[in-house]
Order: structure tokens, then C-alpha cells, then sequence
DNA sequence: TACCAGGTGGAGT
DNA sequence: ACTCCACATGGT
């Protein structure tokens, strides 16, 4: 007999956490919205994803009640991880009533469009280098990005083949993680120069090297309050205040971090009357008026604004 | 072709 | 302090 399939081998599919309903379309926006680049559509409608050094299937099922599966391959607590990715824990049915919707209907009109919108708990140092890539970049561009990334400098995974076309990954061959810091500090500016990062090498080569002497930075900054961590991270080459709110908000869990893009520019701009203010006075106005979700509400917002254009 | 993309850093006012 | 603009790359 003849193996034809180069699709890897899965687990079954197995319930995740039954209180979190999330149903297909506010999936895609969560995996694939532009907190994270490494999830792919297959093609059964399932998304295949990466973090860390975990690989996983998810899908919406029965009741909008979220299923995973692993590859094939040792146990390394996929599902619990998952729970973790996820957030599953926090608030299952959903942080958004706590926002101020009561007095802002615009914020209403998007909590209605996006029911159960989260934000996710990644890992800490691989938020940085995916939004270190993120500049001036389309969600699609920095997904390429981190693909050619993982699979030049990354680490193989002791999972199977991966068949998604569209993955880091061709079939036969071994997911691969991200670049750990320390496996970034080893690559030259040339070598991801090679990975389309175009200015953005530079940035993640000194990122690199002053990480590599400094151990346990990145673990400290992570433990600090929300204004020194952020202070601390917008000291990194190619890190302003956009990028640091954005891994502290996807990656360190910080709900308060309010990034401003051109996406939310122009959200404030048209929908709360702001044109013309700098993306630090909207931050302010973003911080103060949303409160300390106003992360939660950014993701709203620029889910919106994005699904409108 | 010109313009834009989940920006930042540096130079010149 | 504010305003411009270069910085690579790919898509519309």
C-alpha cells in the first residue's frame, strides 16, 4: 500500500473549555485578526496554529463551543496550554460588559458585531518579535515574515508533518517554533534580511544582541508594572509605544495598554470626532475614556474598523 | 504608477 | 516640542 497523504496525524477532536462559546467568525478574528501570525485556515474550515513550542488544531463545534486537537507526537500539555493561549479562564463569557458600552454607542455597535472577541495571552518574547516585523506591514506580510523566520532560525517541534501549504512548514518536514531570542542573537542582519524584513533586520539584530547580554531582562520586564515594563520596552530598538502596547496587551496580558495604529486613528477620527490628534493625545483619550480594558476595547474597534473598509 | 501597510528614529525647524 | 522623511517590501 501506498502512503498518499502528507497531511500530519491528529489527535481526535476533544472539548477545550465548555463555559467559552466562540463561534467561527469571531474565531478567525481572534487567531488571525492581527494579535497573532502563526494560525492558518485549513482546509476543513480548522485552524492550525503555533506558540511557543506547541502546535494545535482549534475549531468552533457544537454550540460555538471551541475543540482542539494536537499532532501526533509526545504529550507536552497542548491543552492546558491552549486554556492559557486562549485565556480561557478569565471571564469565559466575555470581558466586553464590562466595558462602557452603556455610554458609548459605537463601542455598543461593535461589542454586537464581535460577541466574545479576546485577547491572547502569548508568549511574551515571541509578541516582541512579531511586532518588532509589524511596522508599516500588512497582517498577511508579517505572517510571511514569521514563517520564513521559523523556518530559517526556529527550532523543530517533535511533532509530524505539516501538509498546510500555507504554513512555515512544507509536508513531510517538522513544525517549527519561532526563534527564541537567544537562537535570533546567532543569525547575522543578513540572514533575516533573507526573511523580508527589510528595515525591520536591523531592529531585531540589536534587539537581539542586547538581549543576549542582558538574561532574564525580557522575564523581568514581563513581571513589572504596566508603565515600567512598557518604559522598559520602547528602550529596544524598533520599539515606540505602538509596539510595546501591543506586547504588553497580546503578549503580557495587560489589558489597560491602549496601541494606537492608523487603523485606530482613523477609528477615533471618524467615529469619536478626534481628526487631527497625534496617536499620543487619541492613547490618552483611549486609556482615560475606555478605562482598564481599554485594550479590549482597542481590539474592538479595530476589528470593526478593518471589517467596514 | 502612486499609494498604503497594526511605526520608528533621526534630522531639521 | 513639532514636522518631515527614510527605512524594505509587497499588494492594489
Amino acid at each position: 500500500m501506498v502512503e498518499v497523504s502528507q497531511e500530519p496525524d491528529w489527535s481526535g477532536w476533544r472539548p477545550l473549555s465548555p463555559e467559552l462559546r466562540i463561534g467561527p467568525e469571531i474565531l478567525a478574528e481572534i487567531l488571525d485578526g492581527g494579535q497573532a501570525f502563526r494560525w492558518n485556515l485549513q482546509e476543513d474550515g480548522a485552524w492550525s496554529g503555533l506558540w511557543g513550542a506547541h502546535a494545535a488544531r482549534v475549531r468552533a463545534g457544537r454550540g460555538d463551543r471551541l475543540e482542539w486537537s494536537s499532532p501526533a507526537g509526545p504529550d507536552v500539555g497542548t491543552g492546558p496550554a491552549l486554556a492559557h493561549y486562549l485565556d480561557a479562564a478569565r471571564d469565559p463569557a466575555g470581558l466586553a460588559d464590562l466595558l462602557p458600552w452603556r455610554s458609548d454607542a459605537h463601542l455598543a455597535q461593535c461589542i454586537r458585531t464581535l460577541p466574545g472577541l479576546r485577547i491572547l495571552r502569548q508568549p511574551f518574547g515571541e509578541t516582541l518579535l512579531c511586532f518588532l516585523c509589524s511596522s508599516a506591514k500588512r497582517i498577511a506580510q508579517i505572517k510571511q515574515m514569521a514563517a520564513l523566520m521559523a523556518g530559517r532560525h526556529g527550532s523543530p517541534l517533535p511533532f509530524g508533518a505539516a501538509g498546510d501549504p500555507s504554513a512555515s512548514v512544507g509536508a513531510g518536514e517538522r513544525f517549527r517554533s519561532l526563534p527564541t531570542w537567544p537562537e535570533l542573537s546567532a543569525a547575522t542582519e543578513g540572514d533575516l534580511r533573507a526573511c523580508r524584513l527589510g528595515f525591520r533586520a536591523r531592529y531585531i539584530h540589536q534587539t537581539a544582541a542586547f538581549l543576549a547580554g542582558r538574561p532574564g531582562w525580557l522575564e523581568e520586564t514581563e513581571q513589572l508594572p504596566y508603565p515600567e515594563a512598557k518604559a522598559r520596552l520602547c528602550g529596544l530598538p524598533g520599539v515606540g509605544e505602538k509596539i510595546a502596547d501591543c506586547v504588553l496587551l497580546y503578549g503580557g496580558g495587560r489589558l489597560e495598554a491602549f496601541p494606537v495604529d492608523v487603523w485606530i486613528l482613523r477609528a477615533m477620527a471618524t467615529r469619536y470626532g478626534l481628526a487631527g490628534w497625534t496617536p499620543r493625545q487619541v492613547a490618552h483619550f483611549g486609556r482615560t475614556h475606555f478605562g482598564p480594558l481599554a485594550g479590549l476595547a482597542q481590539q474592538y474597534l479595530f476589528a470593526w474598523e478593518r471589517r467596514v473598509a
